[in-house]
DNA sequence: GCCAAATAATCCCTGTGCTGATTATTTTGC
DNA sequence: GCAAAATAATCAGCACAGGGATTATTTGGC
């Protein structure tokens, strides 16, 4: 209804849905998750465990909202994730004695062991992914890649990251904090 | 552990998740599913949605399962939003009477008023996603993007889509071929 | 101090994506 | 022709992804 626009919808309508970025993106990410769970078998580790343990890795006893921020996962499924990663033995959730409401995360020894030796598997995913693109392709490929996830970071319901260095000049209005920023 | 694989894995853990295709990949994938749904508001479709009432419209009268391999739906998925759409008025589900086991997919006049609707949203979507790639970009990107998903369409959970047109008459293995392509 | 707003975490609900099992039907082997 | 294999669809179940409401706790206004 109201089609009162002069857009030759028809045009489009032929374009055929497997060109389409957005599609192409649906499929790349079937494919990146399918080969993740492939080559980590062994550690029994999904792609969105890995990014958690991850960021607890790299920012020791943060709490579960920044890390689910520094690995663009919601709050809710970063709770769920923590819980299941606790269960496994291989995350610690601490009560935070300065602020009873917030949980710190830290990896436990088998969490860190895990971790370490997903990495060989990970970086083959990665590997395999990029198998079809040569080298300057992948440069490119990966560049946008980047430029869209950061121009969209607003609009992702999955929250953003703090992304870049944060040392952006003057930090945020008269706190000369160190942040932390791995 | 066993760790007897010469891989600097030190190296690699520092690289910081961000910067890897999957997780960008991941990342770019949610933010297309978020602009694809407020876009698509108003049509109160998500994207598996209008794919499959796409592919509908563009196979008319074709079964589920060929429908679902030409979105690159799974089959479980593909009957899940068959009956959504069926329910909405969007799509008929008839018994093929030549192969009773069979549901025979067509749009309703609804359906195929919606989709015409929504198209221009759709490739407002689209445009929104790419915004920031310069017009070489996006040509490298798309040509990127379906690279990967070809070269591991094999791998993916989520079935292939038969490339091929659908009267394989025999032209399947000498082929002169006709690739769709458009 | 005390009530209200803000915040960390959790829970419930919907939808996606895939696996494996089950059912109905067709095709096939004999 | 009939039992066995194959196939289209469905269903049950798990994990992911996100939204919105709820709870516990802290902080701020007064």
């Amino acid at each position: 209804m109201s089609a009162a626009v002069p857009i030759p919808a028809r045009a489009m309508a032929e374009i055929g849905i497997e060109s389409r970025p957005g599609h192409l993106i649906r499929r790349c990410h079937q494919i990146a998750v399918a080969l993740f769970l492939d080559h980590c078998a062994a550690s029994d580790l999904t792609p969105m465990q890995y990014a958690l343990l991850k960021a607890a890795a790299r920012h020791p006893g943060a709490d579960q909202i920044t890390l689910a921020g520094h690995a663009a996962i919601d709050r809710s499924n970063a709770a769920r994730l923590a819980a299941g990663l606790e269960a496994r033995g291989l995350l610690r959730r601490a009560v935070d004695p300065a602020d009873r409401r917030a949980r710190r995360l830290t990896l436990t020894m088998a969490g860190a062991a895990l971790l370490g030796d997903a990495e060989a598997a990970v970086q083959a995913v990665q590997d395999d992914l990029l198998a079809p693109l040569a080298a300057e392709e992948r440069v490119i490929f990966l560049a946008a890649l980047r430029k869209i996830a950061d121009h969209h970071n607003h609009a992702s319901r999955a929250p953003l990251l703090p992304p870049r260095p944060p040392n952006t000049g003057r930090m945020s209005s008269g706190i000369k904090g160190r942040r932390v920023l791995f």
